[in-house]
DNA sequence: CGTCTAATTAGAAGTGTATCTAATTAGATC
DNA sequence: GATCTAATTAGATACACTTCTAATTAGACG
């Protein structure tokens, strides 16, 4: 959904959403109407009536057919439906892309140069942090404690802390102190973090 | 369309109509999502989320799960599609009755216990007026001047405006001072008035 | 049990919206 | 052309909404 598409979308939600201008779409799906008709079906003053027509007018949701000094407002039916068809492929395709947002962005603010900042406390964000960290390490390849202490080091002090954690998120296992990265099909969907 | 139809569709297009919580609801149409994550995407502060979320959470159109400290937020696409199934009912059948709410009001404000008050200077008021007027006479009969004169007096004082207007929209046809009325498809379309 | 994290609630500031009255425009009528 | 009618525009008021910061709640962990 573009960003033109969504200002769009919130005009048109936000034009239905007043209980006046709805009930003037109302009265205007039976037939076409005069401003002074409309007020007084409504209950407003003419002034009221003329300033919501104004804002369906905008939208096209609306018309107008002058007939001497009468002002005839009458629906547009196609742009109505248009609009709610839109309304339903909006929030049935939704957004495609931006998936990770999110992740891009918690990674942006722990992670520069290729350096670990911090260790953010927080367990979804740490798991994110050590995902990227994972991705150092080679799939098929054993890696001795010397040898991932060396790899780990010069991205954040702390090699005993982001080891501990990597096996504890299932991103590595170790068996006698040699270390294999685990797939990441392995620990995915790992609900224990 | 019944006055609580309406007041539920009010709610609906407002909770829609905000550029937040629409990418909200297209955030969530992807997967569940927690709050902290919902906030990062939209580049809003946590409580604001939590405010339109309580607002959508309202209208059943998410809902929640709690995970320790951490709440998924989903979307409820079924309610969502009805609601959307709902305004195009709503607009397109729109409301049956209520027709003449118009003329019920006009004839209210200038006849009173079977008295015009006022002749309206207003052309299309008048003319709901003297509608009104009409049907005091039979369709077949014959009316002298005279009597004619007799049925309108009590009615209002102004016989002859009253007469000639009769006639001047076509309600009533003369022929040497004999009146009789013309039956309503006669004058109904009649785009002079 | 105290601390930390995620979320919510409370409260405040600024903006936007619905409605009204009064003033103005533009067409029709005498 | 003066007057009347229908509608719009201008300006004002009152209320609702969005967003923020600060304070509070509730769960998890050492």
């Amino acid at each position: 959904m573009s960003e033109q598409d969504l200002t769009t979308l919130v005009q048109f939600f936000k034009a239905l959403a007043n209980e006046s201008r709805l009930k003037l779409v109302g009265a205007l799906a039976q037939q076409e109407r005069s401003v002074e008709e409309l007020a007084s079906i409504l209950e407003l003053k003419e002034p009221t009536v003329s300033h919501h027509l104004s804002k369906l007018k905008e939208l096209q949701l609306v018309h107008m057919r002058a007939e001497g000094n009468t002002h005839y407002y009458y629906l547009d039916l196609d742009a109505l439906q248009a609009m709610q068809k839109a309304t339903l492929t909006a929030t049935e395709i939704t957004p495609p892309v931006q998936e990770d947002v999110w992740e891009t962005k918690v990674l942006h603010s722990f992670v520069e140069n290729d350096i670990i900042k911090e260790i953010s406390a927080s367990r979804k964000k740490r798991r994110i942090i050590l995902k990227w960290l994972v991705q150092k390490f080679e799939l098929e390849r054993l890696y001795p404690e010397q040898e991932l202490n060396q790899i780990i080091k010069p991205i954040h002090s702390d090699t005993a802390t982001l080891r501990r954690e990597l096996v504890g998120y299932n991103m590595m296992k170790r068996e006698n102190s040699i270390y294999q990265r685990v797939p990441e099909s392995d620990w995915r969907m790992d609900s224990n973090h």
